[in-house]
DNA sequence: ATTCCGTTTCCGTTGAACGGAAAACCCGGT
DNA sequence: ACCGGGTTTTCCGTTCAACGGAAACGGAAT
């Protein structure tokens, strides 16, 4: 069998298998409460195999259905998800971590994994008083543009980072790198230095700093980064308090009962 | 169809769906990491079913194979399962006021919600000096023994209360209330008072504060509480710090788009 | 070399899953 | 109250995905 895609959604719809999968994936897009028709429409399932499914999985507590008759999801999914060495389980040991970053910036921190050819963001902690940012836990977000992005794509497997900068690079900002050699560079430096910093290149204020978390074996598995508004503080001041930051938590990995490791290949 | 029995998993091992929820189920109980073989025996599902299922789940990365070959949770289950509202939505705009209680306080700050007849716990601050709980995020916990679960308990449907009261009530330590009457009486308090306390009926050294957490309608759907060291601080003397922190989570939650709400039963 | 245990492939059988059709339901409009 | 659009739910005959026993495969330990 050939490697899945990226990210892509397979084809295969003909077992129940990936009719769940899809049905579970019309929340992932846009409102998190959906009506049967709606779920039925995004999964693009037939009516009355949504509404067999759906009622399955609402007796089981995968979906739960409102005051208003709509579907959301359902904590039997979160407390499976729970279980995720890679995201509740990374997110317990550098929680500690993250918030002594916290209180020393009082900035966004945020924690991600590489999945497929994305970041997915598997914490942030957020004061009041932080600069607003684009992502949401659980979420996924291109590489190339974000600091724990680059972190990620610069420690990745080489097809990996063949396959990203194959692709055309999406412009959020008018600083978005979209040269795939300047980014090249850019991904040496961050290898070179042992941080990354993206510069304005998600929204034109924010800018962030980040550094790679390692786990026992000494692969890259995560990274740790701060968002902080444009022109309050030189970015590079800030690289050895997020270094020491993902050290802590890379030490505290090491020790840790369950490996978070990289996925064996397709 | 009669409500659902409190968090049994159904027998109805006929269809996909279900199988594929035992299948899941089995990261429940114990480690993070099992064996093809062991998700088999676990689940209780035929060696080749699993063989399929794993297969199918593997490829969408709802598990994910470490090199070590073991299977564990992947994070397109970690994906999907952020959107629950009831799970890391409530959790979302809950952050900041639980940072704010944990940096007066210092000690865990947890958040929990009631699924079935039992508290799942959706967050928790910790630091590294708070003291030692027996819980996990996306895990399960009798209801009246614990802080948050006396405060949900407290505000359940009559019928919930029966059920809970009714079940023999598992004893933690020698203080742990086990006289359905004596629970009964403390949940009167807990509603008249608008906290509730739980003193060494977990583990024998640490107790909690709670309060409830209110949305637009008016209804409990979870509850904030303090953990900490028996005899450190007298426990009443949190009580308005942890009441003003979950005020602040409702508040939030009314002007929240998505309804966090109870679930229509059955 | 042999055993043991976990994994994977093969394949004939069968019942769960499917989805069209139609009924029931729910609401907002008139 | 009645109608009309949308959504949800039930019904049921067909079919193919799911199933699981058996057997082959792999590799680590003895």
């Amino acid at each position: 069998m050939p490697p899945t895609k990226g990210g892509a959604v397979g084809r295969d719809d003909r077992s129940v298998t990936g009719k769940l999968f899809m049905l579970l994936s019309a929340f992932r897009s846009g409102r998190a409460e959906l009506t049967l028709s709606e779920i039925a429409h995004r999964s693009g399932l037939a009516m009355t195999t949504v509404h067999r499914l759906v009622g399955e999985l609402t007796e089981r507590g995968v979906l739960e259905r409102g005051s208003d008759r709509r579907y959301r999801v359902g904590l039997a999914l979160f407390e499976i998800a729970a279980l995720a060495p890679r995201g509740p389980g990374l997110r317990e040991v550098a929680l500690p971590y993250m918030e002594d970053l916290y209180e020393f910036t009082r900035e966004n921190v945020q924690l991600g994994v590489r999945a497929d050819d994305e970041v997915v963001f598997v914490e942030r902690l957020a004061g009041r008083a932080s600069v607003g940012v684009r992502t949401r836990i659980g979420g996924r977000f291109p590489m190339p543009p974000t600091g724990v992005g680059l972190v990620l794509l610069a420690h990745a497997p080489p097809e990996v980072r063949q396959r990203v900068l194959a692709a055309p690079l999406h412009r959020f900002t008018s600083r978005t790198l979209t040269d795939p050699e300047r980014v090249r560079r850019v991904l040496a430096d961050v290898r070179r230095d042992g941080f990354a910093v993206s510069d304005r290149q998600v929204t034109s204020d924010a800018l962030s700093v980040a550094a790679p978390v390692f786990d026992g074996s000494g692969a890259v598995v995560a990274a740790l980064s701060v968002v902080l508004r444009f022109g309050s503080v030189r970015p590079s001041s800030l690289a050895p308090a997020v270094r020491m930051a993902a050290r802590g938590i890379s030490r505290a990995l090491t020790s840790a009962p369950d490996s978070i490791g990289e996925t064996v290949a397709g």
